[in-house]
DNA sequence: CGGTTTTGACCCGCGC
DNA sequence: GCGCGGGTCAAAACCG
């Protein structure tokens, strides 16, 4: 199931806590620089045709980007904004599609500033592409796999499955990337409810003393709920940047007292 | 024994 | 209307 062995450690480092930040429409505190865009689409053919509909973000991991993972990944938690692309995560694309059912992308800004860029906020529904040698990554949540299909486009099966959690509907997709199979394309659509049972891993506080312009790539310490749910709300890119602030405003202010 | 996985069947939307 | 493909259901098997 969920990566466990082996590479267990490096997998839920890489990519546990993207997809479901992400599916709440809240992990990056900024969008990723526009140096660090690639390319406005997936780049294979099984990716863009799961883009049609929901924002779809491409990650590349470690050596192949020069990068190197930062100390405290292994740990808990990697901040994904652009000084993390150190820490062994990439951001090389990302896009969707407006209300009109195109492409609207030009960059970060299409996600930016409120949806002041043209694009709409971020779609509940989110594809990554990420390296790794396990199909199924553990990001924090539970799941339940309710159905397994052989797809045309893709050799490989895709597998279905539900959140396990009483009320939630979030749903997600895993299936290897036909083009690449180092590679797994997970598709997650919907919204949490509820905070992740491993939480450690999807809403970390900021670092004490952190600044909102410069974000530690990486954290360790469980995170508060109060944190937890902010970034769980944050409704566009700019929501997230707000609730990221709020955080590292209210650990600013209370330090003296925060308890990680 | 309860939760999860497996897997064939079924449903539904879409294109022709 | 029909066929196809993708997504979901649900019962049985499996597992801790």
């Amino acid at each position: 199931m969920a990566a466990s062995l082996g590479l267990a450690h490096d997998a839920s480092c890489y990519a546990a806590y993207p997809p479901a930040a992400a599916a709440a429409s809240s992990y990056f505190p900024s969008p990723p620089p526009p140096g660090d865009l690639v390319a406005e689409f997936p780049p294979t053919a099984a990716a863009t045709a799961m883009a049609d509909d929901y924002y779809y973000y491409y990650f590349q991991f470690g050596e192949e980007m020069g990068g190197a993972r930062a100390p405290g990944c292994g740990g808990g938690y990697c901040s994904p904004p652009a000084p993390a692309f150190d820490n062994g995560m990439s951001l090389l694309s990302y896009g969707g599609v407006d209300g009109d059912g195109r492409r609207p992308m030009s960059g970060p800004a299409a996600g930016t500033g409120g949806n002041g860029g043209g694009g709409r906020p971020p779609a509940s529904r989110i594809g990554f592409r990420t390296r790794s040698e396990v199909d199924v990554l553990d990001d924090g949540f539970k799941w339940r796999k309710y159905g397994k299909k052989a797809v045309k486009s893709s050799p490989n099966p895709r597998n279905y499955y539900r959140c396990s959690s009483e009320g939630c509907g979030v749903k997600k997709r895993v299936e290897r990337d036909s083009d690449d199979p180092r590679y797994v394309i997970t598709t997650y659509d919907g919204v949490h409810n509820h905070a992740a049972p491993g939480a450690a891993y999807l809403c970390p506080p900021p670092p004490r003393g952190a600044t909102a312009t410069a974000a530690a790539p990486c954290f360790s310490s469980p995170c508060s709920g109060s944190a937890s749910a902010a970034l769980v709300a944050a409704p566009s890119w700019s929501g997230a940047f707000d609730a990221w602030e709020a955080q590292l405003a209210a650990a600013a202010a209370h330090s003296s007292e925060s308890s990680y």
